[in-house]
DNA sequence: GGTAGACCTGGACGC
DNA sequence: GCGTCCAGGTCTACC
């Protein structure tokens, strides 16, 4: 059956698509064309619902195997609409941008939603196997998880979304750590998993939240395994954009750019974009860097 | 509060 | 083919 879901405007499919590297984790799958993507969700009755996403002359259009009754419909268009960011207002971000010519683009392109995945439970467990390790690890970590522990889509388990709280809070820590090969991050994602699971902590809460970000923030970096670096990450994923995410990358980008190559430390990276204030995640992600494909 | 070392894996490199 | 080194963030112990 298909949903079809207005976004507000300016609005690209593909930018949200790739505005950052999760639509290679699995489930996360692209279309051969490249302009849709696939992915499973674990809907609150317990289903596993195989969701196909793509533009529909400027809307979005969202198309399931099976047919969903009411409840299911409303659930899986909140959750969409949360993935690709469909209610973002990021007007103010473009109006900054107008003044600034490495991003002099972006509202042209719509750039600045990110995508998300169908819960942030996924989106945290996915941060945190992003840290210390190449980005091949992380694609071959959470491909371990998923089809180790996911919820398979049906009986022949091809098709599996991503592990429930449940489902990884029953694994055990020498099986995450040497055959899902998460490493030194098994306790980590362990101990998230149960805490979750055990109703300590409600990630999901985290994605409407009131919170001041300098709170939030306190609240994610709780969470063992998540530094500066993961917590920066999260918050632009929940549309917090006061933090940049510091790592190799960022460091090299600010070196070329405004140091002629010279090391430079986290004080001048968050120096480069301070005059961004709740914009400067934003403006360092979507940056037109040198060497930017 | 700041810093050093450990954590784990894969890839690059030299032999 | 094997061994060594290094990169990649976070945690913990220590000063």
């Amino acid at each position: 059956m298909d949903i079809l879901l207005q976004p507000r405007q300016p609005f690209s499919f593909t930018s949200v698509m790739y505005s950052h590297g999760w639509i290679r984790l699995a489930p996360f799958r692209e279309d051969d064309d490249g302009a849709s993507l696939h992915t499973l969700a674990v809907l609150r009755s317990g289903r596993v619902a195989d969701l196909h996403v793509s533009d529909a002359a400027g809307d979005v259009r969202v198309t399931t195997s099976a047919a969903l009754d009411d409840a299911e419909i409303e659930e899986v268009t909140e959750t969409v609409r949360w993935m690709l960011g469909l209610d973002q207002d990021l007007a103010a971000f473009y109006a900054r941008c107008q003044h600034e010519p490495k991003l002099a683009n972006a509202e042209r392109e719509a750039k600045g939603r990110m995508l998300r995945s169908p819960t942030f439970f996924e989106d945290i467990v996915k941060t945190i196997l992003t840290t210390n390790t190449s980005w091949s690890g992380t694609i071959r970590m959470v491909d371990a998880l998923v089809g180790e522990y996911g919820e398979p889509l049906d009986e022949s388990g091809e098709r599996r979304a991503f592990p429930t709280p449940a489902s990884l809070s029953r694994a055990n820590e020498p099986d995450l750590r040497n055959v899902a090969k998460l490493g030194y991050r098994a306790p980590y994602v362990l101990e998230f998993a149960q805490r979750t699971e055990s109703g300590d902590l409600d990630p999901e809460v985290f994605k409407h939240s009131d919170l001041a970000t300098l709170e939030l923030r306190k609240r994610i970096l709780e969470i063992k395994g998540v530094g500066g670096y993961a917590a920066a990450s999260l918050l632009m994923l929940l549309g917090r954009y006061d933090y940049l995410p510091v790592d190799s990358w960022a460091r090299k980008m600010v070196s070329q750019e405004w140091y002629d190559g010279q090391p430079v430390g986290e004080p001048e990276i968050q120096a480069a974009f301070e005059s961004w204030d709740e914009w400067k995640g934003l403006a360092y992600w979507f940056w037109e860097w040198d060497d930017t494909p």
